[in-house]
DNA sequence: ACCTGAACACCGTTCAAGT
DNA sequence: ACCTGAACACCGTTCAAGT
């Protein structure tokens, strides 16, 4: 019975630590450090460094729960995508929402170019954004609106392909996200 | 006169130095170590920290340094199809070179797509490589054959991104490095 | 002049000791 | 059970001391 009281309580502590680090973290990536010291997020959360580790066991680990959220918003922006009537459309909007979630939050980014991943978590959000890709690439294939040598991961490596080629600029310039994510559209047509 | 003598001789000696650190640095990535630390580069060349540092004020600049050659090489692709009498064919020939230069060597990959130069050699070179390009985009936008609003750095970095999406890949596939490539020219079509 | 490598600061990661 | 933070290893960078 202590248990059963005991359990809840820690784990609504522990879940108050996690939600620290990560705001900490979050704070330190908005401040333009990419680094994300392990030590330093710890100090800034008010814990000690082992407890950083016990949460997140790798930095690849602190990344993905950093981008979790952005990347459920994404598979749900996917979906609808795939359910849009028009094909060609909904292509284009999946390619969008692929690029702004990404410059919108660098760990996604980070996440969505990443060989390999550390949670669970993320590689189901990863199997379902797949999914939907796949879905509508089915459907734009039938409609004959894009290339057929084009797989569901093609779709995710050129968008992080564009969003290097966005971010890659020295003075940024507002118009390239717009013109580069136009040229991967019209050159994945048939 | 024993100036003009010793000169040239420690000249000699340190550029002999200069290559060892090179080709050093140059095994550590072969080998797969894309961290290239300064201590273990000095170490394995045999030479004291300090003189890498005297050598290479900076990663960067050590990183420019490896990629020169490549770099060079590219610039001379670069204005090989720039002359070419098809100019679509220049193009083609032109994304293709920045494509194989990078996906054949890693530091040029860095080089090309960083932010800031540390050498004002790799700021020749990419003044270069801009010209080269420019004087292709000139050509091909009169002929027709590529979109107006793409300008020689938007080439650059798309081919930066290009480069990106190839190496974002979890089991490579052989076939995406040209499959890419055609999107993106034909996605340059106006 | 040029080079060496000890030295300092900093970060990743572990783990014994606390509660 | 969970947390802390000292401790160790490693790397970047500098600079006093050597030649």
């Amino acid at each position: 019975m202590a248990a059963l009281r005991a359990d809840p309580a820690l784990r609504a502590d522990s879940a108050r630590v996690r939600a620290r680090m990560l705001a900490a973290a979050r704070e330190m990536l908005a401040a333009g450090d990419q680094d994300l010291p392990m030590n330093a997020i710890a100090k800034a959360a008010g814990v000690g460094v082992g407890t950083m580790y016990r949460h997140f066991p790798s930095r690849q680990a602190l990344l993905e729960s950093l981008a979790a959220e952005s990347y459920a918003a994404l598979v749900a922006r996917a979906r609808t995508a795939a359910e849009q009537e028009d094909v060609g459309a909904g292509l284009a909007a999946l390619l969008r929402a692929a690029l702004e979630s990404q410059l919108s939050d660098p760990s996604l980014a980070s996440v969505l170019s990443a060989p390999a991943h550390a949670c669970a978590e993320t590689t189901e959000l990863g199997r379902e954004l797949g999914a939907a890709a796949l879905r509508l690439l089915d459907r734009a294939r039938a409609a004959g609106v894009v290339r057929a040598d084009v797989s569901a991961d093609d779709l995710r490596r050129l968008m992080c392909g564009v969003q290097h080629a966005v971010r890659s600029g020295g003075a940024d310039d507002p118009t390239a996200a717009g013109r580069y994510l136009d040229i991967m559209v019209r050159g994945l047509r048939p």
